[in-house]
DNA sequence: CGCATTATTTTGTCCTGGACAAACGTGTGG
DNA sequence: CCACACGTTTGTCCAGGACAAAATAATGCG
């Protein structure tokens, strides 16, 4: 990463200092320091003036447990396993069925930095298969490719931003595309503080769209009081968070109860992601959408709830 | 910032935790707290638990400060100044006209998160202008309007960036419209390691890509081996890459002899922004473009050096 | 037995103060 | 006008201690 550009940073093949560690892993400079103290793990060799230089194996290892801390697991049990068989929890968590080879076209597109013809092949995917399949099988099946080769160093992170960016592209210009102001149910899309993840809720408002339901989409990032503002102001039928798996559960928790509160008891508050997928119990007036999948259905339930003439 | 919220960070009113600071100013913690033993600047409260509190003034003063240092300025003067006038620096450097009131437009849109209408204003304003014209004059206004607001608060980091995305995504879509494969000259865009301001290169490619010029981006962070493979492989008659004004300078320097150096001698090299713009002396090989406005001259004066029917 | 509340562990962030290398500005000589 | 050497400025790193927030386990209640 840091090599082939001999004038700085010289960092010949030994390893990497512990800025670039954290660049890389998303790991902070502490948090690093202090499982070396408490767990002996990761042990980086000391350059000449005794700072800490990662070697790759070490770095390797760091990005495969951050990325089942990601998925929920926590670094305790990790960092003691002796650093066996953690391919095996991937599996275990990550829902990966092993069959996703088909996904492997995209890594060396993304290598080889060909923008344009990736731009077209994922435009081709989506008007071949559809918006539906392409948002509930193609994208998952890309993003966990993507994640494995994050994890394995195969993929480095402006590859990653920049695979997100086209995906998101894709999904915008789609779901604008079939924008249908109007109908009903009207749904406002967008994300909690602290929670920047902005495809999962793209890709539930592809489906919303595409099922006919109108969007407005906030965005990611916004207070409470915004979205109750902004709900009331256009008069929202729906609600729709989104939270990924590394959202605090209590927060979530928190925030939801707070939410509903504030929100007018006709307007309903859907909730989905993987930070709400295993752990969650019902909170009252919540509904979670576990998978993609169900997106469809919740509207033909709210459909069924709202007959059509019934509105004012 | 974080208020509005009040189970999370509770920061009623007096300030600020460090992490908070760092993420709102983009100084790192180390930086904040070795400014203040240095130069008794900041100088946040304390809570209960001696963790520093920085009230807002001081945030603002910090981000006030960043910019400048955006800007090329070094800390040492401007902490020591009495916290005065420097908003007179920033019209010195930025190149702040004050007359910049054409773009205060863009501020209510993005605060009020009316992505669908600003796009479309955006949109709006490139066919009315022109592209030449939008990225000439349009953007640049905005993007100080956006910095302008972000130093004193009134826009926040996920709505910068918002603004970004929706810009890159207007320039990417017009100068993909016309691009003109086969046409010389074939220009290579690119940013370098650690360089990852991807507006400015975006900016020049469609300005290109409007003059005639056959461009091929590789986006941001291309390692130099990566560029000098990639010039090779295209046949690519320029080379040209952006600089933002935090880049160091002697970095830069190395770098472009490095690959003016690795580079086919029939291969121009071209480098713009503000990085090199004030301080930059002559390097050999190495044309700098100072300006937007000097991207179309200096096409011309290629096309002059080569004539139509010179090739092969 | 489900759900909420409290105790206990786990885990990340923050603190202080010291130290040095990289970046910068300046001055001198070619 | 440009290259190199020198002192200064400035950011990052280190160590070890400490505590708050999060997660888990344990407990109580309907």
């Amino acid at each position: 990463m840091d090599n082939s550009q001999p004038v700085a940073t010289d960092s010949p093949v030994l390893g990497i200092g512990i800025a670039a560690v954290e660049r890389d892993t998303g790991l902070g400079k502490d948090t690093l320091r202090i499982w070396e103290r408490r767990y002996g793990f990761p042990q980086p060799l000391r350059d000449a003036f005794g700072e800490r230089v990662y070697p790759p194996e070490q770095v390797e290892h760091l990005r495969l447990v951050k990325r089942l801390m990601d998925q929920g697991q926590r670094p305790g049990a990790l960092l003691r396993q002796p650093m066996a068989d953690l391919g095996a929890l991937v599996a275990d968590g990550g829902a990966t069925v092993g069959a996703d080879d088909t996904a492997d076209w995209i890594v060396p597109m993304l290598k080889a930095r060909d923008i344009d013809p990736l731009r077209a092949e994922l435009a081709q995917r989506l008007a071949r298969d559809g918006l539906e399949r392409f948002v509930i099988e193609t994208v998952p099946a890309l993003n966990r490719r993507i994640g494995d080769g994050w994890m394995t160093g195969e993929i480095e992170i402006f590859e990653e931003h920049l695979y997100t960016e086209l995906v998101q592209n894709q999904l915008r210009s789609a779901t604008h595309a079939l924008a249908s102001r109007g109908t009903r149910p009207q749904v406002l899309l967008t994300t909690l503080k602290e929670e920047e993840h902005l495809l999962g809720l793209l890709m539930v408002e592809s489906l919303l769209a595409a099922n006919g339901a109108a969007c407005v989409s906030l965005g990611a990032q916004t207070p409470i009081a915004d979205i109750v503002g902004a709900a009331r102001a256009t008069n929202t039928d729906i609600v729709a968070l989104s939270f990924s798996a590394a959202y605090p559960w209590r927060k979530a928790r928190d925030a939801l109860i707070q939410l509903r509160a504030a929100l007018p008891v006709a307007t309903e508050l859907w909730v989905g992601g993987a930070g709400l997928a295993g752990r969650g119990r019902k909170i009252a007036g919540v509904r979670a959408i576990g998978v993609l999948r169900d997106v469809a259905p919740a509207l033909t339930d709210w459909h069924a709830a709202h007959p059509p003439r019934a509105r004012h």
